[in-house]
DNA sequence: ATGTCCCTACCATAGGGA
């Protein structure tokens, strides 16, 4: 089984590019984030076509999450229990299914803007709600994994240059905590192999060449119970996707799964 | 070059977010 994430940075204008991915790439479940598009328009025709899926939890401009499969959904699960609002709204920023007895969280985790910015805490308190609601399926016999864009870096060797993330989001103590508390539920950090040189960074700005010159980070995670770890015959970033007009800004991660 | 791209508001460009 081959499960995927990606961050897509708008669907509508990734589409033929997330058509053409999904059947190159074989993936039988993809984890997608920043849809950026109202729930009715979502490709459900155009992902049908291909023989897939989908589970959606998306509601216009911002953010936006999918689970999409051609190996069978069931159990959908539409936002994040206990999730904390932002600016009283409560955002698309979650959604779970189970794919052929594998059960995934896709999430897209809030940004955090600026240390100390109100969106700050509010990722750190939508991190706490995850853990909580991640608790059980982490703890169950059965494969499980949370998969999407953290916005989190966990260690230096994660961002190009820890030097240029002094001071900023993504790098910080109480970031890396909330994910490691995540970690506790009993899931463990699935790390891809890079394709190329010698970290898997998955995101790379789009601004000052960040792409050419391997300015990256990895902050898109997959983080598995001890059922999906043990079952993970491979893991890498397909940074291909992420050269030419029309990429998003990060790249797929994807994981070969035997259950 | 603040070396980009996406969305929306509104119909050409500005603003917000990443």
């Amino acid at each position: 089984m081959r499960i995927a994430t990606w961050n897509i940075n708008s669907i509508t204008a990734r589409l033929p590019r997330l058509l053409a991915w999904l059947e190159s790439s074989g993936t039988d479940v993809l984890c997608l984030q920043e849809l950026k598009c109202a729930a009715e328009a979502f490709p459900t025709e155009q992902l049908r076509a291909l023989g897939y899926e989908a589970a959606v939890h998306a509601d216009g401009r911002w953010n936006g999450v999918a689970v999409v499969s051609r190996i069978g959904i069931s159990e959908p699960v539409t936002g994040l229990p206990g999730g904390p609002d932002y600016d009283g709204l409560n955002e698309p920023r979650a959604v779970s299914a189970t794919c052929a007895g594998v059960r995934v969280w896709s999430v897209y985790v809030p940004n955090g803007r600026e240390v100390g910015h109100p969106h700050y805490d509010y990722k750190l308190r939508w991190l706490a709600a995850l853990r909580e609601a991640v608790r059980a399926d982490a703890a169950a016999g059965r494969p499980f994994a949370v998969l999407g864009d953290f916005n989190i870096a966990p260690a230096d060797e994660d961002v190009w240059d820890i030097s240029a993330f002094e001071g900023a989001t993504h790098v910080t103590a109480a970031e890396r905590e909330a994910l490691a508390s995540l970690r506790g539920t009993g899931l463990s950090d699935v790390r891809p192999r890079p394709l190329k040189y010698d970290h898997p960074f998955t995101y790379w700005d789009y601004r000052q060449l960040g792409f050419p010159k391997n300015r990256g980070m990895r902050i898109d995670l997959v983080l598995g119970n001890a059922a999906f770890a043990g079952g993970v015959k491979d893991a890498y970033v397909d940074r291909e996707e992420r050269k030419g007009k029309g990429a998003s800004d990060h790249a797929p991660v994807v994981v070969d799964l035997e259950v």
